[in-house]
DNA sequence: CGACGGGACGC
DNA sequence: CGACGGGACGC
C-alpha cells in the first residue's frame, strides 16, 4: 500500500502545513503531505497524498478519521481518505474484490469500530467503511473488504447477526461491486474474458444456491465488473475494433437490463438472510468449523 | 418486505 | 430498510 493514504475533497486554501496540522490534531503522525496540483494551470487539483512510516499506520489513520471533521475547517469539511497505490489501483481494475456488506449499524458505528470488530477475527482484512450522508451521518451500512475469498465468505455466516457492535445485531450480505462505466469497453469483447467468467462462477454457485450468482454474471456483462482475466493491452486498432462493438452491445443492453438489475440488487439481500437462517438456526458451531476447515461435501459441490 | 426513476457508450 | 470512490499519482 506503499504507506500513503489518497484524501479528497480539498479546498484550494488547504495547504500541506494546514493538512499536517489537521492529522497532528487528530493524533496521526504522517511523514509528509503533498497536494497535487494541475500539472498546466497549477491550481490545487483538490487531492493529496499523506505519507505514512507504515502501512499500518496509515490505514489506522485512515480508519480512525476518515469521516471525521478536519480540525480548523468551517464550514466543516470531513476527511476523505482512502488507500493509496499505483499498483493497487492497478490491480484493482483486474482483481476481484472480497468484500461483504454490512447493515443495520447504528449511529455509533464509524470505520474504526467496524475495522476493529472484523480485524480481530479476520487477518486478511483491508479495509471498512461506513457510508455516511453529506452531512456526516451514517447510512446505516458499510462494506468491509478481505484480502481472500474464504474469509469473505467465513464472515458473510459467522458475522450475520454479531451482536457487539452498536447496539444491533449485524446484518451480513454479499458486497456487489460498484458499477464503474467505463469498464465497459474492457469486458464485453474478448473471449478471453467469457473463460474467466466462467471459472469464476462455477465455484460460486455451489456455495451460495440462490439466484444471486446468475444474475450476478449479467451484471458482469453489462458493467465488466466480472473477474477479468490478465490480457494484454489491446492494439490500437484491436481497441477501436472492440470499443465499437461494445459501445453496441452496451447500447443494447442497457435499456433492456435497467429494470432488472435494481430488482436483482435487492433480492440478493433478503435470500442471503433467509439461508443464513437456515444455516445457522440448528448448529452454528458446526458450519464455523466446517468453514475453518474448508471442508465441503464432493457430491453438494458437484450437484450445484 | 416488495422493489425506483434518474439519466444514459464513446467518439 | 440502506448498496461505496464524483475528483487519483509528484517528490
Amino acid at each position: 500500500m506503499q504507506c500513503q493514504l489518497w484524501m479528497g475533497s480539498l479546498e484550494p486554501n488547504m495547504t500541506e502545513s494546514f493538512i499536517m496540522a489537521a492529522f497532528l490534531r487528530m493524533g496521526q503522525r504522517p511523514l509528509a503531505v503533498k497536494v497535487m496540483r494541475n500539472k498546466f494551470t497549477g491550481e490545487p487539483a483538490g487531492y493529496a497524498f499523506v505519507h505514512f512510516q507504515t502501512d499500518e499506520e496509515s490505514v489506522d489513520a485512515m480508519h480512525k478519521l476518515n469521516g471525521k471533521p478536519i480540525p480548523g475547517t468551517f464550514p466543516v469539511v470531513r476527511f476523505r481518505l482512502n488507500t493509496a497505490s499505483r499498483e493497487a489501483r492497478a490491480n484493482l481494475q483486474q482483481e476481484r474484490e472480497f468484500s461483504v456488506w454490512v447493515g443495520d449499524l447504528s449511529p455509533d458505528v464509524d470505520d474504526y469500530s467496524l475495522y476493529r470488530v472484523f480485524a480481530s477475527k479476520y487477518s486478511s482484512i483491508k479495509t471498512a467503511k461506513v457510508i455516511l450522508d453529506s452531512s456526516g451521518y451514517t447510512k446505516g451500512y458499510g462494506f468491509v473488504r478481505f484480502g481472500n475469498e474464504e474469509e469473505q465468505r467465513n464472515a458473510l455466516y459467522a458475522m450475520n447477526g454479531y451482536t457487539g457492535l452498536g447496539n444491533k445485531p449485524l446484518k451480513i450480505c454479499t458486497a456487489v461491486p460498484k458499477p464503474k462505466s467505463a469498464l465497459i469497453t474492457q469486458s464485453a469483447t474478448s473471449t478471453t474474458t467469457s473463460a474467466s467468467y466462467s471459472s469464476g462462477t462455477e465455484y460460486s454457485q455451489y456455495y451460495d444456491p440462490s439466484a444471486y450468482w446468475q444474475n450476478y454474471s449479467a451484471w458482469s456483462g453489462y458493467y465488466g465488473q466480472g473477474e477479468p482475466a490478465p490480457q494484454p493491452a489491446p492494439t490500437a486498432d484491436a481497441a477501436q475494433a472492440h470499443a465499437a462493438a461494445a459501445a453496441a452491445a452496451a447500447a443494447a443492453a442497457a435499456k433492456a437490463q435497467t429494470d432488472d438489475l435494481a430488482l436483482v440488487d435487492h433480492k440478493t439481500c433478503i435470500d442471503i438472510e433467509q439461508m443464513n437462517q437456515e444455516f445457522l438456526d440448528p448448529e452454528l458451531s458446526l458450519w464455523d468449523s466446517l468453514e475453518s476447515s474448508k471442508w465441503f461435501p464432493p457430491d453438494l459441490i458437484e450437484a450445484h
